[in-house]
Formats: C-alpha cells, sequence, structure tokens
DNA sequence: TTGGCTAATTTTGGCGCCAATTTTTGAACA
DNA sequence: TGTTCAAAAATTGGCGCCAAAATTAGCCAA
C-alpha cells in the first residue's frame, strides 16, 4: 500500500500533498524526515525543500528543531474553507453559463455519469478522482484562471477523510445528482439556480460540531 | 534609499516580497542571489530558503541553473486577478454588513479621512498605507478568514506600480470619495450598493492594452 | 512503584565546499 | 568590422558534515 516511486512527473512537494489530501498521511501526524525520505526514496534536501514548499503554502505547519506536522483538523477553519468555496464558485456561475459550449455539456453529462456509477461502485478515492474530473471539465468553462486557481486551492485544502467525515450514501447519491441538476441549469442558463445547487452541493459537507 | 537591515520582525521572505509589491524589486529584475544577500545581509542560505518560498507561493519565478527572477508584468493576468478580487471581495459584503459595529464605523471613517488627506499629500508608498489600513479595518467584519486571506493575498499580487500604471489624481480622489461611500452603503445596510462601489472601486485599476 | 534528574540517542537544520551549468570574455577567422 | 567558437569567470544548487535542540532511555532516590 506505499505510494509510489519517485515519478518524475510531479514534484515531491505534489506527492506529498496528495498523500496528505488522500489521508495516507494523517491529520496531526509528525512527518520524520527520516520516515519519508525511505517512503518517497529521495534524498533529506529535496525531501526538506518540498516540506519548506508545502509550509509556505500552509499545507503542512512546521514548529523549528521539531519538525513538520500535517495540520490537525480543525472544524471551524474546514467549515471557513467550505463557505468560501461555495461563495468563490457562485461568482464564476455567471461566466460558466456564458462560456459554456455544447461539447463541453456533452462531455459533463458524460462524467456525470461516471461520478454516479462510481458512487455505486467504486472507492473513495475513485468517487473523489470521479468528482474532480466532472468540476475540472466544469471550469474549463471558466477563463479567469485566478479564479480557478483559488477554487482548486480550497478544494485541496480539506482532505478527503474530512470531506467524507459525515457523508452517507443518500449524501453521494444526492451529490451525484447535483451534477445533473447543474448541467440541466447550465444548459437553460438559468443563473440563479446553478448558484443555489453549487451552495447547496458545496455546502453539503458542513458537519455540526468541532471535535478537537 | 536601501531597505533596511534584517528586522527580526518579518521574515526575509517577507521583507522580499514587500519589496516586489512597492517596486523596490522591478518585474523582470534577475535575484541574483550575491546581491541580494549584501541588500538584506542575510547568509546565502537563509536567502535560498525565502526565494523558494517566494517561489512557490509565485511570488517570483525561477528558472533552473538561472535564477529567480521578479515576475514580469502581464496585464492579462492583472486584468484576472483584479476581476477575482472584485469578485471576492464582492461576497463578503453580506457578511460585512451584518457584523460591523458602529465602533469600526467610527474607525473607518477616520481612516477614509486619512487617506483623503494623503491622497493629496503623501508619497505613493504612504496613499498606499492609508489605503491598505482603511481595508484592514473594513475586513475586520468579516469573520470567515478564509476569505479575508483570498483578498490580501489577492491584493498583494498585483505591484503597485501595476496598479497605479494608469492612475491619475482624479482617479485616487475617486477611491478617496469610494471609502465615505462605502461607510454610507454599510451604514444604511445597503447591501447592493455597497457591491457596487465594490466592483468600481477595484476595477477603476484595470488598463487597457497590454504592452509584453 | 513512581517521580525527577541526568546521560545517551535521535532528529532537525545550518554552513562550507564543490560540481554542473550558464554567461561573459577574448581571440581567431571570414 | 562582424561572426563564431573556445576558454575563463561567475553563478546556481546539491551533498556531506557537524552543531544545536529535543526526545528518549536509564538511573537514583523517595
Amino acid at each position: 500500500m506505499s505510494t509510489s516511486a519517485v515519478r518524475e512527473s510531479g514534484s515531491l512537494a505534489e506527492l506529498i500533498e496528495a498523500d496528505i489530501y488522500s489521508g495516507a498521511l494523517a491529520p496531526g501526524m509528525w512527518l520524520k524526515q527520516i520516515d519519508l525520505e525511505q517512503r518517497y526514496k529521495c534524498a533529506r534536501l529535496a525531501l526538506r525543500h518540498a516540506l519548506e514548499q508545502l509550509h509556505s503554502r500552509k499545507v503542512v505547519q512546521h514548529i523549528p528543531n521539531r519538525g513538520y506536522y500535517v495540520p490537525p483538523i480543525d472544524s471551524e477553519h474546514v467549515h471557513n474553507i467550505l463557505r468560501a468555496r461555495a461563495l468563490v464558485e457562485m461568482s464564476v456561475v455567471e461566466e460558466l453559463i456564458q462560456n459554456i459550449t455544447d461539447e463541453s455539456l456533452a462531455r459533463l453529462s458524460y462524467l456525470a455519469s461516471v461520478f454516479a456509477e462510481t458512487v455505486k461502485t467504486g472507492t473513495v478515492l475513485e468517487q473523489d478522482s470521479a468528482n474532480h474530473a466532472f468540476h475540472r471539465e466544469l471550469l474549463k468553462s471558466c477563463r479567469n484562471s485566478v479564479m480557478v486557481e483559488i477554487i482548486w486551492d480550497l478544494r485541496m485544502r480539506v482532505p478527503l477523510a474530512a470531506q467524507r467525515a459525515s457523508n452517507t450514501p443518500a449524501k453521494l447519491e444526492r451529490s451525484a445528482r447535483d451534477h445533473f441538476e447543474m448541467i440541466e441549469a447550465l444548459r437553460t442558463k438559468d443563473a440563479d439556480r446553478l448558484r443555489m445547487i453549487t451552495e447547496r452541493h458545496v455546502s453539503q459537507y458542513h458537519f455540526g460540531s468541532g471535535d478537537r
């Protein structure tokens, strides 16, 4: 179950970030350099560079002379991130509706059904991957690359485990249906409806009270 | 006119970032390590760490074996950043109106008049500093720290020189008046009006065609 | 057995050295 | 005089070594 050795595609920092997102490196875990060195089969220096990068982007936290660690889940912070995502994604709705093409709508329909299928049969990681594919296609219609960056950054800042903490099969199916509704709203160029679905779609992950 | 020596407050990376923002390190300029070492009176290694951090946050760009450099102004990118800022700042308008207190409104009035005064008599840096003070106070009423981070990040991603490229005294005075109008909209809890002013306030910096 | 103190081990992180690469300089040739 | 190629200088960036700090282990005393 080890993460792959160093593929040349994807820097070390990205590999670590992906493992934090997926939960392979769990929240709160200390990232001992000697362990990561073996896990990723990399040199000590490259590792330290990667950790510094991730630290500057707040993907990992750092205490001098103690080391780096995966940020513990702070449910208030997660709530803020999800709320920010909802607001930002709603902000680009108008542009999506303006720029969407028929070809893109066709691809979205396909990707939505792939996701719906994965919800039934796939693993959590496969579900997430299919979900990303749908939203990546969707965001292709947003010409403002800065907004797209912000949205993906916000997406990656909530580890999968935290997103799925309160996920029931029913919620997942609702997610799948949301995708089809989004496509319908895009087709009819109904901005208000798309905004509403978007808000609901993101906010469904909110959970109630905070442990920690 | 040299930047101060190493103050302990503010990491090296922040010092460099501030100099890039202010234009002391101009767009397109190569950041030779030997020069920065002297400028900031720092060790080589600390400098390299700072540059790596800034690179990972895209504050500087990097070509292996060639070095780091300040990103050239890309007016399309600047346009995207400003548009993103407008959208994101408009997204928090509702929350600002909900949370603003009378004390904060009083402080805003003071800071707005300070800015208005600075527009007449101060340097560009003083104007920018007064402007920041106003917006910092304004954003204190936004409880979502993630949104606040995004807004400040977007602010700092456009160097002052690029912002002020097309700035006339008339535009600056308009900015000063905008601040008072924003206070008025906050007082009357007029979200639509505040959104409108915000969009205008940010978009005024857009310039026409792109050199380079 | 338990609490606290000291020694040993582990881990992080900085510094100097050197190799790889690029840029500049200089000279030979058309 | 302009161009091309080669040698020299300068610059970046990686690696190993070692010191500072922290954690763990061990020991003594209550």
